[in-house]
DNA sequence: CTCTTGTAATTAACATGTTAACAAAATGAT
DNA sequence: ATCATTTTGTTAACATGTTAATTACAAGAG
């Protein structure tokens, strides 16, 4: 390594650090994650941009179509939403009418969320395309490598809750 | 009754509309990889935020500390970050004399981007930590299955690029 | 009942993700 | 050289991620 005018005397060379460096960024495992998420939405995103859908928007109306009224906290829970974005996402989706806020008799602390009509011809016009768009996929990878993919990401999901 | 996870539930409402409805959001893959990747994620922020460092702001001092100097571009590449965003970190990190901006004499378009020493301190406290959580993964789930796991995901990455 | 503690949701503040528009420099054709 | 085009990086604007603080309500102990 040749040093040039505007550099330190001291030894810049970093072999004899190797041992202390991080692993190599080509097999990290976070930036896989990363990659492959996004690999796969970019297949989805423009198809929801066209109905000014976010991905966590879509989501949220999407976990609302299996299941009539959902409360914050499970929403936050299966949409795998923090909480502060969740009140923003809600707040966004109630003004455009796309769902509804009710109050739980129960507990007045909780918000129940259900989907407005508007919000359901939402997902009457995109899910058949969604759900083309995953049949591609899995035909091309194989529906077997998919659920061998989705158990092992499971497992890794879970690896806290054994600690 | 609660549901547990596996089990296959179909509420009676909106029967009518099956077809129409998007997949299951508990075989999402797109929520899964984010799951997976926030529990990967979960053991080492903690030792990060200790150090000020934002996950993001690792990645990029972390490839310079595996390749002395790097341009603007390369970096968003390898560390998979956008544009914009690699702006605002690469200015923070700057500010914070991490690392030093340089520029290209050969092309005044490009910003080269190198580590500072007080940005390979901080890679050498923070990476045997690294390397030891890391390795508590691995051991765990067996390295065969984390390669597994990684050339899975390579593969849905590349997806795209043979459209 | 009062007080403490715990829980659900919101707000605040900052960092990043995302797309579009833009400025500056390089490239290539004429 | 001159001009249109492409590439690199930045800025802008809005949505979400992230942590901490806060508010409103609920539940329990005394």
């Amino acid at each position: 390594m040749k040093l040039e005018p505007g550099m330190t005397e001291r030894p810049t060379t970093k072999i004899a650090q190797d041992a202390f460096l991080p692993r190599n960024t080509r097999r990290s495992l976070p930036i896989a994650l990363l990659r492959a998420r996004e690999a796969v939405m970019s297949h989805f995103r423009p198809m929801l941009s066209a109905h000014d859908m976010t991905e966590q928007q879509w989501r949220v109306i999407r976990i609302l179509a299996e299941q009539d009224t959902v409360d914050a906290s499970e929403m936050a829970d299966k949409a795998f939403i923090l909480a502060p974005s969740l009140t923003r996402i809600i707040r966004s989706l109630e003004e455009r009418g796309i769902i509804a806020k009710l109050k739980d008799a129960n507990d007045g602390r909780r918000v129940l969320l259900k989907i407005t009509p508007a919000g359901l011809a939402i997902i009457n016009e995109v899910a058949p395309e969604s759900r083309m768009i995953y049949e591609r996929l899995e035909t091309h990878f194989g529906p077997e490598k998919i659920d061998l993919l989705l158990d092992l990401l499971d497992e890794i999901s879970t690896f806290n809750e054994d600690a």
